[in-house]
DNA sequence: GCTGATCACATTGTGTACAATGCAAGGGCT
DNA sequence: AGCCCTTGCATTGTACACAATGTGATCAGC
C-alpha cells in the first residue's frame, strides 16, 4: 500500500483536506495510516529528519503533519523531545469513548433529520466497501473504512463543528481499537452500520439512536480497558511520564 | 495586559500550553486577544509578514500561531491566500452553539461527580476576577474570563477531551458574541456562574445542569442570529465566497 | 565500585533565502 | 470602448543553515 518512496515530489492527488499546500496531506495521511495499520507502534519516536528523507521533503513539511497528527491526539509532541505515536491509557481511552459516544447520539439524531438521499446511498456504498475489505483481511483499511462510515453519517447531519470533533475521536478511538482489542473479530460489524442506516433512512430517531448505542456498546466490548494490558500497557505508563 | 510590543525576544514566561517552545504561545495568545477584543475584525486579512514584525520574530513562529488558531476555528486559512479573521454566519454559529450546550451539560455532570473543593474554590475565585472585570468595563477581557471559568469547569470535570473540544467551541463562541451581540449587558451574568458553582458544590446534579442549560439559553438569548446583521453580515456574506 | 559532573553528539527550534503561486494593473486586440 | 492576455508585484510555500536544548557517554572524585 505505500511502497513508493520516490521522492514524489510533485504529486497532485487531491485531498480533501482543508490545510494549505498539497504536500504535507501527503505525509499527513501516510503517518496517518501507517499508525491505525499498527505499523507504527505507540511510543515509537518520530523524528523529523528520518521522516523528511523518507518522503523526500525537508522537515518543514513533516513538522507540519505531526503538528496535525498531534492536535488530532494521534501524536504526542514534547517540546524539545520529538514526537512519539501516542498511546492512550485506559482511563484516557475510557474518556475518549465516553466523548465519542454523546458525539454519535448527536450526530444520529441529526442525521435522521437531515440526512439527504443521495447521503444515504453514499452510506450504503461505503457499509459494502467495509465489508470488501474486511472480506480481503485489510485490517487497517478495515478499520479506516469503519471511521469514514461514522464520517459520512456526520457529514450527513450537516453539522461541520460535530464533524470536526468526531474527525479527531475517531482518530484517537482507532488508535485504541488497535492497541487494546482483544478479539480479532470485525471492529465495526456491517450489519450494524447497515442496521442503523435503515432506521435514519425510515426517519426513526428512537431506533436509530438505539441502535447506534448498541454499535458503540459492541465496539468497546471487544476491547479489554480493565485488565493488564501485558508488557504494552507497562511500556505505555513508561513512554508517557517520559 | 497586551501593551507590550517590543520584541520579547526570550520571553520566559512559563505558559501551560502544551506546544513546543515558548514564543509561538505569546504570539498565539496576542492575536487570540485582539480578536476577541474585537481589535481584529473578522475578514481581516492576517499577512505573516507584518505579523512577523510587529511581534518581532519570524514567520515562522507567526505560521505556528497562525495555525493553531485556524485549528480553533477562529481564523481561516486559505491556501496560498493568506489568513483572515473567521466570520462565521448565523448557520455556523448555531451549529456552534448547538455542540457547545451538549458539551456543557456533559462537562456539568462530570463536575458534580469529579470536581475537587480546590478546584470548586478556584472556580469562585474566577467569578470574582470576573465581576472584577465587569466592574472596571474591560469588554474584552471579560468574554475571555467568562470562557475560561467554563474551562476550568471542564478541568474539574476530569475529561481531557472535553476540555480540548471546549477549548475549540469558547474560542469560536468568544468570537459570535463580539459579532452578534446585540445587547452590550453583561455576557455571563457572574450570578449565574455563581449559582452553577452552588449546584456542583451540592452535588445537585439536576438543578447543576438546569442552571447550566438556562445560563446557555441567557448567554444566546444575547444574540440576534435570526435577524439581518446590518453590514456586518452583508460583510461576512463575502469575505465567506471569496 | 558507584555516584557525580562535564563534554560531545544528536535532535529540535528558529531565522532567512529562494521558489511558486495568486492578484492586479497595463496594454494590445477585437 | 470593452475584453483578454501579459507582465510585474506581493504574499505564501518550501528548503536549508544556524542556534538552542536535551541526551548519553566518559571520566574524575568519593
Amino acid at each position: 500500500m505505500n511502497e513508493q518512496l520516490q521522492p514524489l515530489k510533485k504529486q497532485t492527488r487531491e485531498g480533501k483536506s482543508t490545510r494549505s499546500g498539497t504536500q504535507d496531506d501527503v505525509v499527513y495521511a501516510h503517518i496517518f495510516d501507517a499508525i491505525l495499520e499498527q505499523r507504527l507502534a505507540p511510543g515509537t519516536k518520530l523524528s523529523e529528519e528520518a521522516l523528511g528523507e523518507i518522503f523526500g521533503v525537508s522537515r518543514t513539511i513533516i513538522r507540519r503533519a505531526l503538528s496535525r497528527l498531534a492536535h488530532e491526539g494521534v501524536v504526542l509532541l514534547r517540546p524539545n523531545r520529538g514526537a512519539v505515536v501516542a498511546s492512550p491509557g485506559a482511563e484516557e481511552a475510557r474518556q475518549i469513548f465516553y466523548v465519542r459516544r454523546m458525539i454519535e447520539r448527536a450526530i444520529t439524531e441529526l442525521a435522521c433529520k437531515n440526512a439527504k438521499p443521495e447521503q444515504i446511498a453514499a452510506l450504503r456504498q461505503m457499509v459494502i466497501d467495509e465489508r470488501d475489505c474486511f472480506a480481503r483481511g485489510d485490517r487497517g483499511m478495515g478499520i479506516r473504512l469503519s471511521g469514514e462510515f461514522h464520517l459520512k453519517l456526520a457529514e450527513a447531519a450537516g453539522n461541520l463543528t460535530l464533524l470536526g470533533f468526531l474527525r479527531s475521536l475517531i482518530s484517537q478511538t482507532s488508535l485504541i481499537i488497535a492497541l487494546y482489542e482483544s478479539n480479532s473479530r470485525t471492529h465495526c460489524s456491517d450489519a450494524e452500520h447497515d442496521q442503523v442506516i435503515d432506521a435514519i433512512e425510515a426517519g426513526n430517531v428512537e431506533v436509530a439512536v438505539d441502535l447506534m448505542m448498541r454499535h458503540m456498546d459492541s465496539v468497546d466490548a471487544k476491547l479489554n480497558l480493565d485488565g493488564e494490558t501485558a508488557s504494552d500497557d507497562l511500556h505505555a505508563v513508561f513512554s508517557h511520564l517520559l
